[in-house]
DNA sequence: AAAAAAC
């Protein structure tokens, strides 16, 4: 790089510099020269005096410019009027132009000011060069300030304005109170364009104003005729391309099928719901959709029907045993025999003779200890022996989800058909037509979910006057912010004296709004402490770096056995299942925002082991029973202890084995803590990588090896099938594979319907084992 | 703070 060139002050004391010729007047082009080259003219000095006379205090300033505009005999000082400025530029002086067509006879008032006025230029630049000591007419002097002797400038009381204290001072008020504001008014209302103080005035174009006139002139014989379609010999409209746009195939994205991702159905899954705000039409009943038609047989919507037990021999029961020494009738006990229930668990011994009783009771007993036959059995024994009420409900039992509905009322059905009770299954996500029919033929008891039953009760289908006992399974979930007020609604649209029944695994202070508002004289019955005090089950925490958490996840699920994994979102149940099906594990998501046919047939397809590995939300914590899940993976945390207990309990139920794996973020080992500690787990966590020998033993987790699983080999899995119809193969190899004794009575009461809608539960004992969800007894 | 519960 050249050394640059030294100048200006430092060229003097560069070494070896000698400072260019001096001599003469310095050679400056003349402002006409200057203009001819495209530069603005030099600007002039003007004495301070006369500079700080024009002030800068806005009145002032404004006071002169308007003087200036108005004041003729300073215009002829300057050698111009303003009005002759634009049109009558002098024609005394050349016509010369700067590089943006500007001369000086049409510069502003503001530049004459500065010293660009013609006078000046006439006595101003050009002539000899001032001598030392002499100013020239710009007020300078021909020397240095060293040669000069003086002082620096900013030591010098003729500093640069901005380091004196005489500066102007601004005027800060509102512009609307200053002098100097601008008229308001849009530009087309002023008189002139730029009346701006200080600017000159210019004449506005005036366009003429536009007038309206009626459409009445535009007589329709002025328009030339259009020859008629048939002359034209073009076809109708709808038949041709230039269609109005949303017929067309071009039409705008939002109504293609190619919209973006986030508009389509394809990003959540066929199954999944969008929001109603989201959807292009809104659903509506509508009897000639398949799914809407009353008498469905779709197996998304879940026709259910109770399981008959058939004939029930209550002979050889035994009193003073078992179930009938808690007061249970008979032909109840002999049913419960038959399916291989003979001895009352701890929770039902201590609440069922309380419940038959008549009085209120909390129970609370561990996951998968047999609570919901603790509410069951004396709400069937006291209706079955109360009086007959013509049709609407006695018993109301409420869970929070659509499954718990199903699975509870699976439990309860046949033991109340073998009492000739009618129970029905009121939730969400199935159709209306089942369950108002339901209502006008009759029901004993109603198990629901809060949502359907208050919009039935909105509809006026359902009469809950009648109602006798009411049961809150998962009570204190029940209780929380979300479910309260629909369950104030129920619970106050229930008799006030009748009989409550809460439980739940976790029963804690959490109900206290409902025990006192709506019990009376409670018996508390607690078999368990609300601690993982289950024998059989193992935990786990699996500290883990969050680079490794989807390895760790992946090789976690690709073990042997069913397992559950629980994340805390939607969105991440997808995203997991997703990224396991990748890595080559066969695995669903459950969640609330899937239609509830994708609900039922993900949990089928678990149930029968097409695909072992469920990602579900809390949905799935509470009270589902599956056999032989052998694991449950926390993929994220819970969020309280009692979660933590509720997602545990899917496994090692009644009696059985299970490994409850939870894996902990760094950021997560305090909570994560907290949440263990509270729910009585006493485990130090356990680090571990993807690959390591510990985590094989602990949880079975396995190397991903296998190739990514399609989706369409995903999809078929969970495809729904046509359970109804003529001799599908579902519905005959359900029926012929029915044990010889349960076959008979295929179909009473509102079964009518078919029969074949895909159930949950105990009504596929055609596989054999004991796979499959369970009643939970 | 998410999920669940009705269309």
């Amino acid at each position: 790089m050249p050394r640059p060139t030294p100048h200006g002050r430092k060229a003097a004391k560069a070494p070896g510099f000698k400072p260019a010729k001096k001599a003469g007047p310095k050679n400056r082009w003349s402002n006409e020269q200057r203009a001819a080259q495209g530069h603005k003219p030099r600007k002039a000095w003007e004495p301070r005096e006369e500079r700080q006379d024009r002030g800068y205090r806005s009145d002032d300033r404004r006071d002169q410019r308007s003087d200036d505009r108005r004041d003729f005999r300073a215009d002829d000082r300057r050698g111009f009027r303003a009005d002759d400025r634009r049109d009558a530029p002098r024609t005394d002086s050349p016509r010369t132009s700067d590089s943006r067509g500007r001369n000086f006879e049409s510069a502003r008032p503001s530049d004459e000011r500065r010293g660009y006025s013609s006078e000046r230029r006439e006595g101003g630049f050009g002539g000899r060069a001032p001598r030392k000591f002499e100013r020239d007419d710009r007020g300078h002097r021909g020397d240095r300030r060293d040669e000069r002797n003086e002082r620096p400038r900013f030591e010098r009381d003729d500093k640069p304005r901005f380091q004196r204290d005489d500066r102007p001072r601004r005027d800060d008020r509102p512009r609307f109170e200053r002098d100097d504001r601008r008229d308001d008014r849009p530009r087309f209302d002023r008189e002139e364009r730029g009346a701006r103080p200080g600017y000159a005035s210019r004449p506005v174009r005036q366009e003429p104003p536009t007038r309206w006139e009626p459409r009445a002139e535009r007589k329709p014989w002025d328009r030339p005729e259009r020859p008629r379609r048939e002359e034209r010999g073009d076809r109708p409209r709808f038949e041709r391309d230039d269609k109005p746009r949303f017929e067309r195939d071009d039409k705008p994205r939002f109504q293609r099928d190619d919209k973006p991702r986030f508009d389509r159905d394809e990003r959540r899954g066929r199954d999944e719901r969008r929001p109603a705000w989201g959807r292009d039409e809104k659903p509506r009943f509508n009897p000639e959709r398949r799914e809407d038609r009353p008498f469905s047989e779709d197996p998304d919507q879940m026709s259910w029907t109770a399981t008959d037990l058939g004939e029930i021999d209550e002979t050889g029961v035994e009193e003073g045993q078992g179930f009938a020494a808690l007061g249970v009738p008979k032909i109840i006990v002999a049913a419960l025999d038959k399916q291989g229930i003979t001895a009352p668990f701890p929770i039902q011994a201590a609440t069922i003779p309380d419940a038959i009783a008549g009085r209120d009771v909390l129970g609370r007993g561990q996951t998968g200890s047999g609570k919901t036959l603790g509410f069951g059995l004396p709400m069937l024994t006291r209706i079955s022996q109360a009086d007959p009420t013509g049709g609407a409900p006695r018993g109301l039992v409420l869970v929070p989800t659509r499954e718990l509905a199903l699975q509870c009322a699976d439990v309860l059905a046949p033991l109340a058909k073998t009492l000739r009770l009618d129970l029905t299954l009121i939730a969400g996500g199935m159709g209306y037509g089942p369950q108002l029919r339901a209502f006008e033929r009759g029901v004993d008891i109603v198990v629901a979910t809060p949502g359907r039953l208050i919009d039935l009760l909105e509809q006026g289908a359902v009469d809950l006057s009648q109602v006798m006992v009411t049961v809150l399974d998962e009570a204190d979930h029940m209780a929380d912010l979300g479910f309260m007020p629909a369950v104030t609604t129920l619970l106050d649209s229930v008799p006030a004296d009748g009989q409550r029944l809460l439980f739940s695994a976790t029963l804690d202070h959490a109900v206290d709004r409902i025990v006192k508002k709506y019990l009376h004289d409670p018996v508390t019955h607690q078999v368990d402490t609300d601690r993982a005090s289950v024998s059989t089950m193992e935990h786990q925490l699996l500290q883990v770096l969050p680079h490794d958490k989807n390895a760790i996840t992946a090789e976690i699920a690709n073990r042997k056995g069913r397992s559950v994994l629980f994340v805390r979102t939607q969105m991440g149940a997808n995203r997991v299942a997703e990224q396991l099906r990748g890595a080559g594990v066969m695995a669903g998501a459950l969640h609330g925002g899937l239609t509830q046919g994708a609900r039922t047939r993900i949990l089928a397809a678990f149930k029968e082991g097409t695909v072992p590995v469920l990602v579900a939300t809390d949905v799935a914590a509470r009270g589902i029973h599956v056999d032989d899940v052998s694991l449950v993976l926390e993929v994220d945390p819970p969020m309280s202890s009692k979660d933590y207990l509720h997602r545990a309990g899917r496994t090692a139920r009644a009696g059985e084995k299970g490994v409850v794996a939870s894996i902990v973020l760094p950021h997560q080992r305090k909570t994560m803590a907290r949440i263990a500690g509270q729910a009585g787990v006493k485990v130090d966590p356990l680090p571990v990588r993807p690959g390591d020998e510990k985590l094989h033993e602990t949880t079975g987790a396995r190397v991903c090896e296998s190739a990514p699983i399609e989706e369409a080999e995903y999809e078929r899995l969970i495809a729904p099938r046509r359970g109804g119809g003529k001799g599908g193969p579902r519905q005959g190899g359900y029926k012929g594979g029915r044990g010889g004794g349960y076959r008979g009575q295929g179909g009473g009461g509102y079964r009518g319907q078919g029969g074949g809608g895909r159930r949950f539960g105990n009504d596929r004992g055609d596989r054999g084992g004991n796979q499959g969800w369970r009643r939970e007894r």
